[in-house]
DNA sequence: CTTATCCTTACTATTTTAGTCAGGTTTAAA
DNA sequence: TTTAAACCTGACTAAAATAGTAAGGATAAG
């Protein structure tokens, strides 16, 4: 039930660029900072554009910026769009034995505590924090 | 964040054996009951032993049986045997930059709120659903 | 003594994750 | 208007984790 690196890397992009928030940062600079590989980080930032996250400037001084305020912007939502769900189920959320099945009804419960607990996790609450790593 | 299979195998070969707490079971009959591959099966009940949640007879007529009551059982320890933790964390419980690591303290965070919600989960609570997988 | 069962270790195959690469598109600035 | 710095995309490869298999030994009932 680990976090993947993914993830990991995404997270703490996105509270760097939440300290950062009045500057456009490149990946280049990004992955330096936080010591991410620059391409992967780069598909990484991507998603977390088109999920509508970021914003991005392309050419020379372009980069990326956090599209809403850190206070407004949620782990919980970072997680899910790079997880794909926070659920740790196995089947998809329509499975015909869904309603009835034991496993089921014990990782929807995990996936309702996780929820719960991220969605009340700003990324302002971690600009704080000295060490992203 | 998935589940591992193992760890859902786990989960099910321990509901059923709370159905059954009176008797031996042995893997064939509970692979067969639980459409689990019998050798994969072997190995997931040999953990679960050696982490003393089960006692097994060898010979025939042998098998396997809860060593406590299903509702002294938590699905929190079977899952914490089978996942191996419950931290969702990347590194050690013991890294140096674990103060001040504001990833770290994300994924605390969720440890916690998975631990809570698990170690309320009884095997006795699981035994009236219909269906296990 | 034979057979059913657990027990252990080692192995293989499959899937997922992590990371790379190549080449295209946009745009600021010289 | 050329150049270069950035984003963008999709396909690829490598490594690691997971799922599952295989082989053979140990124990105990009948
Ligand atoms: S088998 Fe799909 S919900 Fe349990
Ligand atoms: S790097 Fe180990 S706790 Fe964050």
């Amino acid at each position: 039930m680990r976090v993947s690196q993914r993830t990991e890397y995404g997270i703490r992009a996105m509270i760097a660029l939440a300290r950062d928030f009045d500057d456009v940062v490149s990946i280049k600079e990004l992955a330096e900072r936080e010591a991410i590989p620059e391409p992967f980080l780069e598909q990484i930032m991507a998603d977390l554009r088109r999920a509508g996250l970021l914003k991005s400037t392309r050419g020379p001084y372009g980069g990326y910026r956090l599209k809403s305020a850190p206070d407004e912007i949620t782990v919980g939502r970072v997680m899910e769009i790079l997880e794909g769900t926070l659920s740790p189920a196995r089947c998809a959320s329509g499975c015909a034995r869904q309603r009835g099945c034991s496993t089921r009804s014990v990782l929807d419960r995990i996936e309702r505590s996780i929820t719960e607990t991220l969605d009340d996790i700003y990324l302002k609450d971690l600009i704080g924090d000295t060490v992203d790593e």
